[in-house]
This record gives C-alpha cells, structure tokens and sequence, in this order.
DNA sequence: GCTGAAAAGCTCTGCTA
DNA sequence: TAGCAGAGCTTTTCAGC
C-alpha cells in the first residue's frame, strides 16, 4: 500500500483494464506502448500500493432472468448507533442487494439498489426481509423501467 | 447466444468468477472440482452463450481522491421519446455518471449514481452538464454519506 | 526504468474413453 | 462430457543498457 506516483502510462493501463479486465499482459502491453516485462511489473505495483481493488466478471442479468431493479429508500425508527450498525449488518447478508448507502438529502437514511426475478420475488424480499425489520419506519420503491447506463469505470482522467 | 442447460459446476464457475475475475483457469478448476479443460470449456461456452457479458477491474475510488458519490434524481419537462433520447445520449457521454436508469414510483424520471471528487467538482458538473439542459424541470440530489455495501455480483443461485 | 531472451507456467485443442 | 498429453502462448525473471 505504498504511495506511487501515476504517470501517463500507469493512467493509460488502468483506463484499459476498468473495461478489459481479462485482457492479457501482451495484449495490454501492446495498447499502452509498452513491452510485456515493464506492463506486468506496472500492474503489480499497482495492485500492491492497492490502486486496483479487484477483479470482477459481469454476468447478463437478463440470462438468469433478473429482470427487476429497484432502487429502494429506507427510513429508520432511531437512530443510535446500534440500530444502525444492525440494519447494514443484515443488509451485507442479502444477496439482492448489491448497493447499500448511508444518504443525506432525502427524508431516507439508506438507499439500497436490489436485483430480484420479477416483482412476485421483490414482494418476498420486501416481506420476509425489509418489513420483518423492526427498525424500519418507511420504505419507499422506485422500479427501473429502463437502465440507460451501468459502469464499473470510475472517472480517473 | 445458444441456450445452455447451466449445472451445479456452472453455477460454481460463475460464482466464482463473480467475485474473482482473473482467477487462473488452473485455479478454477481446483475450487470447482474439475480439471483445467473441461473448465476451460465451460467457461468458454459461458462466454460464447452470453452469459458472461465481460470482466472489469475494480479501481479504488479513494485513492484517486473520488470522495463523494451522490445519488440524482431528475424530472424532464417533456416526455417525448425524443427528449428523452437526447437526454439519455448526453447522460452516456458523462464519466462521472456510473449508473443512469428510468424510473417510475417516484416524482423523478430518472435515477443518475454519479461520482466526483469533491462537492467543488458536484458543482461543475450540475452547472455545465446538467443544469445547462433546457429539458430538465427538476433536480434532487442525494449525497452518499458511507458506502455500506458495493457489489458487481448478481444473485443467480 | 526499459528491452530482450530464456525458463517456467498456463491454456487450449484433439484424442480416448 | 471428463481426463490426458502435447503444442503454442504467456508471464516472469534476469542481464544489459
């Protein structure tokens, strides 16, 4: 996790593998005007100073017929430590969930974006899973009619 | 794209490769309790049937000083298809927009996940890219105060 | 810090069952 | 559809610059 100083190229290898993230060493050496030694070496230092978190492959959605999205408003009852720590505890259990954040700016304390089936399998999550919640004053579901845009890039340039 | 009957081990693999995507075949077929060909062959079906959409590399948004995601909600003055395909063809060209969907079930049109440095950078971005927008009549946003939960994996078991 | 070459390791294809 | 074996690539290390 040592602090690194990021040149063009270090940018130019990061902006490549955000969108190919199975591309090969070679490959990537290539685009970037490297030879594979130096390119390798590059990545390394960049996961170990811990600017590359992770890899991850994105599956198609529609293929395991996840067809409903909905992002989620929560309201808690108090809001003491406890309850909160509580709340997010259960929601990193809930694999439908695949965001979850503390929000300011909204009559809502967390936002949740959760992927299920169809809205038969959304009303089970909300019952067996959100409403069984004690701590929980309002919910408020919006359901995405169209994605637009989905990135995992974030905007390093 | 041919249909595929997915089994226990497909499930595996995917499961797998959710989570770590530049798991070496060799390492992949251990976890799944296969032997490299076989395994590579099925995720190569995986791929060719669609069912793998791509991989990506996860950056670490902190270390790249992007400090504040904030959450947007957007109400369009008009609702022709082609306000709102102008709106969706500016909304793609934004990096710091990660994920934009239409919405129903809320006052809003439009949900927009975007990411920024600083409240500074928030700024330049709804002065010169969202507010300057004629077809937009509203704008709500909602500011992340802590990251609970992030996850590219999708819930296929 | 890069290049180039060599060794080690991995992936993929065809074959056998 | 799995496993095996060999050919072909890829990655990584090490001199040399």
């Amino acid at each position: 996790m040592n602090e690194l100083t990021l040149d063009k190229i270090d940018f130019a290898i990061l902006t490549e593998l955000q969108h190919h993230g199975r591309l090969s060493n070679q490959e990537l050496a290539q685009k970037v005007g490297l030879s594979p030694s130096p390119c390798s070496r590059r990545v390394k230092a960049l996961e170990d100073a811990g600017y590359i978190a992770g890899y991850s492959t994105l599956l198609n959605a529609e293929h395991f017929n996840l067809a409903l999205t909905v992002y989620i408003q929560i309201r808690l009852e108090k809001h003491t430590s406890e309850t909160l720590e509580a709340f997010e505890k259960d929601i990193l259990n809930y694999q439908e969930v695949q965001e979850c954040s503390l929000i300011t700016g909204s009559e809502a304390d967390y936002q949740l974006k959760v992927l299920v089936k169809d809205m038969q399998n959304y009303k089970l999550f909300l019952l067996d899973k959100l409403t069984v919640n004690p701590n929980i004053a309002g919910i408020h579901s919006s359901f995405v009619l169209k994605n637009v845009k989905s990135s995992t890039a974030i905007p390093i340039n």
